[in-house]
RNA sequence: GGAGACGUGGCCGAGAGGCUGAAGGCGGCGGUUUGCUAAACCGUUUUACGGGUUUACUCCUGUAACGAGGGUUCGAAUCCCUCCGUCUCCGCCA
């Protein structure tokens, strides 16, 4: 969420930004409107607060004549009358604030300067690691997942709905594997803090973090709006901090958190959904950071580094793409994804998005900091990235990975976890 | 799930319709004293949103905030209602 600040103050960066995601046509009414409202409310909140201060006033003088003695029926009338108008006032002023409320909660974060404008024709592939298999003879994950017997997509299906993963014996070991594995790389060479976090949150939580009002749908929603299933443990544990002011001395503060991840994206049917690639729930190690404004872009960096240290861990081919503006998710100011090369079905796998968020998702959650003692509390920025998705991650190891002999082999950093050195 | 108690500033803890943004203490910050440290003493110490002022750091001023939201009242931390949370006891449960 933006500051109201800012559409007053910069409102023509802010277009700007939306020009960049070619989303100011889109958004233009929205920021008049936002202006329109912005001003109304200012109005609103003199007249009020003149008339608040009457009634104090007029209270006091109602006391100080009672405790003398004297009558104040009348001056209670009139404060009484002042008190109707009051309420009359403070009603518009709420509606001008909810109206503005709401018109925040749709304008999109600003992208930073170094993301391209434009749609994702522009993102922008800025390094890549690894040498892509010939693709030619090599079959999907689903096929060598079936006949290893790692998962069960049918019985999945059966006992939960489609998208739904089964992992049984060494499959079922290897997401297991996953886990500790990315933990212990995290906890003990990226010094993040490990952290085991509820998959149920509430709705403050959920518009904390942006998911919320706006993407309600995509959401496992419990009944009687009891929670929700997070999507991404970039939910709890961003949220930790919520309506907290933090030490400078406590920044930059890095957490990272195993969870399963809960997707109902209510239109999925369609692209990438054989197999592993896009399923309702799979298991992610998140990572999320704090820190200063001043460091924003250099903790983009460092957290995508962690993430990208994963798959060189793996031997996976890989490449780092800088989306565009108009690809970079709603509350990121600059998002890189990650993207594995799967050779079974030919194509790149996004396994994990790392984006500053700016103070975006900070302000939504309150979540601030002191640089020094008597400053004024700012808001922090913060960080989050995959690192990384398990079921791509699988996916993208029993294509790249698989032998002529239909084994895979696994790769060495995974050994010590899986206890195999091959699927067979 | 049942019964009870409670929720006040960075922390502890008073307050029980107006004099309370809130006593007192601790902590923090500034100062005096001191060879240094400690102690003692004095002062200071929230946040948000408006308005005015300054190039700016600032300063002045209004409003609001005592878990949250409503209500009663001329006036609510204080009375009433609803919700949330914490603690204690009982029950149930991996």
């Amino acid at each position: 969420m933006h500051d109201i600040k800012m559409v007053r103050e910069q409102a023509a960066a802010l277009r700007d930004g939306m020009r960049r995601r070619g989303a100011l046509d889109q958004l233009e009414p929205v920021i008049a409107r936002l202006e329109a409202l912005d001003l109304e409310r200012r109005m609103a909140i003199q007249a009020v607060e003149e008339r608040k201060a009457a009634r104090n006033a007029a209270s006091q003088e109602v006391g100080r004549r009672k405790k003398a003695g004297e009558d104040a029926s009348e001056l209670q009338a009139q404060t009484r009358a002042l008190g109707e108008e009051i309420a009359r006032l403070e009603a518009e002023l709420q509606a001008t604030e909810a109206g503005i409320q709401q018109g925040l909660y749709e304008i999109p974060n600003v992208p930073l300067p170094a993301v391209p404008s434009g749609d994702e024709s522009q993102n922008t592939v800025v390094r890549s690691w690894g040498t892509p298999r010939d693709a030619a003879t090599v079959k999907p994950h689903w096929e060598v997942g079936e006949a290893l017997g790692l998962f069960d997509l049918a019985r999945g299906a059966k006992i939960s709905g489609s998208g739904f993963i089964v992992y049984r014996g060494v499959g079922a070991r290897m997401v297991r594997a996953f886990m500790n594995f990315m933990l212990d790389l995290h906890t003990r060479e990226h010094g993040y803090e490990e952290c085991w976090v509820p998959v149920v949150v509430n709705r403050d939580s959920m518009t904390g973090t942006g998911q919320l009002p706006k993407f309600e749908d995509d959401m496992y929603a419990l009944g009687d709006d009891q929670g929700f299933l997070i999507p991404t443990a970039e939910v709890p544990v961003t949220n930790l901090y919520r309506d907290e002011i933090l030490d400078a001395a406590q920044l930059p503060r890095a957490m990272c958190a195993y969870s399963p991840c809960f997707r109902r994206e209510a239109g999925a049917a369609g692209k990438d959904t054989r197999g592993l690639l896009r399923v309702h729930q799979f298991d992610k190690v998140e990572l999320v950071r704090y820190c200063a404004p001043a460091d924003g872009a250099a903790q983009l960096e460092l957290l995508t580094g962690h993430a990208e240290v994963v798959l060189q861990k793996l031997g996976l081919p890989y490449r780092v793409v800088l989306l565009a503006a108009g690809d970079t998710g709603f509350s990121s100011a600059m998002t890189y994804d990650l993207e594995v090369f799967a050779p079974g079905v030919g194509k790149w796998l996004e396994v994990s998005s790392c984006s500053v968020f700016t103070d975006y998702q900070a302000r939504r959650s309150n979540i601030r900091f002191r640089a020094a003692q008597g400053d004024k509390p700012q808001f922090v920025y913060t960080l989050n990235g995959s690192g990384l998705a398990f079921p791509r991650v699988f996916a993208a190891i029993l294509e790249h990975y698989q032998q002529a002999d239909g084994t895979v082999v696994v790769p060495e950093a995974l050994r010590p976890y899986v206890g195999l050195d091959v699927i067979r």
